[in-house]
DNA sequence: AGTCTCTCGATTTTCGAAGATACTTGATTG
DNA sequence: CAATCAAGTATCTTCGAAAATCGAGAGACT
């Protein structure tokens, strides 16, 4: 007989529904399946979601203070607007804070992190190497192997705060990119450029790193910017 | 009869349940009426704030993502704990937040930030040439004055996230003031360091204003560190 | 004693009914 | 015709009962 194991049965997966219903409407409110400003009517989130009022209102609440949706007394929740000016403001932040977080990632990284950058990276790349057509079709894989990515490159940067900030302003700039992703065609991949950041961490090129990474995101802002007269409410 | 009005009247108090029991709880937290990594049991809560567990929980949600409390699965919610690497963590970039907003409004400031700079520092000054005892009992009010002042400083920094996030950790180094405070005697007043990033504001000095804000800041964490190993648990 | 299992009380989590509040409709008035 | 009001409908907000879960301790076994 084996020896006896201790661990777990590998499902640290959602065991509160409130948390699975929080991610869930995250992620839909994200990727645009709701548009911004709409409204969170509790009897059609509780049909779509199956679950009561009250853990609904518990996942809202819990997206209020992470400015994806907003409430005003009596009326409800609504899906956070969007405008070019909030898009520029949280793109200079988040930029801002994947730089500083990556120049210290990549400054303190150990072996565990390389290990992981490098299988992130791999992960990414395989979906990224694929044809334009099947990259539409699994984008929710490449949606989360994207993220991974780019979590990894700065698991490192020891400022907890930090992470959690950059993390913040990732989510929403990944809305405005899924947002206008669907008045538009799919861009061209960006492997090459992710290939480049990931060579210049691993190289331990922080300001290169930096440089690289600040290039990538101020171009993808750029391009959703200039498509926002097609699904952005006018000034 | 006087014309039909059709304002509001004048009361955008808290008008959920749920709002109110935020500010509360998030108060009680703050200044440390409840102690990090206390056990926030719901029959508790439930006598303290005559709320209902619904809607308790609904306010805990949304202290989640800022950091105040802490949850896992079935084992319900804690205050969120503090260390000296925390607080250096929330500090530094507590200050960066300030300089970086404080140079934008002092920049943009039109007449309206003027006025409300000048009323905030006078309520602020108007408490702090009180003696220190009567400074001690009137210490709920100067929090309130303290905290306006500070923001009115910032008010017209243009980028709302920077806002946003500066209040977040504003709100976290208040919480270290405050649980650091109850284990020393009361410092003496700064208020000639108010002054002087008053003076330095209004006279449009942005640079001379940010430096001496991050003096200010610099110097309260230090001395919340200096007492540190009274109210820390041990590393 | 150590370790495992089971039971039971304490606590959390979920849920939707009941009460508030806002919006719509349609009739009425100036 | 526009403005006003009232009844009716839609929706949000609050609350605590009931189910689910955890953990401390008793008992059984090695």
């Amino acid at each position: 007989m084996p020896p006896r194991t201790n661990q777990k049965p590998a499902e640290p997966e959602a065991v509160l529904v409130s948390q699975d219903v929080l991610s869930r409407l995250k992620g839909d409110i994200l990727d645009g399946h709701f548009a911004p400003g709409t409204r969170l009517r509790f009897a059609d989130l509780q049909r779509a979601y199956g679950a009561g009022i009250g853990t609904l209102r518990e996942a809202l609440s819990h997206l209020l203070p992470e400015g994806l949706v907003e409430l005003d007394a009596n009326r409800g929740f609504r899906v956070a607007a969007i405008s070019a000016d909030d898009l520029q403001d949280v793109s200079a932040l988040h930029i801002e804070f994947e730089q500083r977080a990556i120049l210290d990632s990549v400054r303190h990284g150990d072996d565990a992190w390389e290990a992981g950058l490098v299988l992130a990276f791999h992960r990414l790349a395989k979906i990224e190497r694929l044809s334009r057509e099947e990259r539409k079709q699994r984008s929710s894989e490449w949606l989360a192997a994207h993220r991974d990515f780019h979590r990894a490159l700065v698991a490192a940067c020891p400022s907890r705060w930090l992470l959690r900030l950059r993390a913040q302003m990732y989510d929403h700039m990944e809305r405005y990119r899924l947002v206008s992703q669907r008045h538009r065609p799919l861009g061209p991949s960006k492997r090459a450029e992710h290939e480049a950041i990931h060579d210049a961490a691993l190289s331990r090129q922080a300001e290169r790193a930096a440089e690289l990474l600040g290039a990538h995101l101020r171009e993808t802002t750029e391009t959703v910017l200039r498509h926002a007269p097609q699904f952005m409410p006018p000034p």
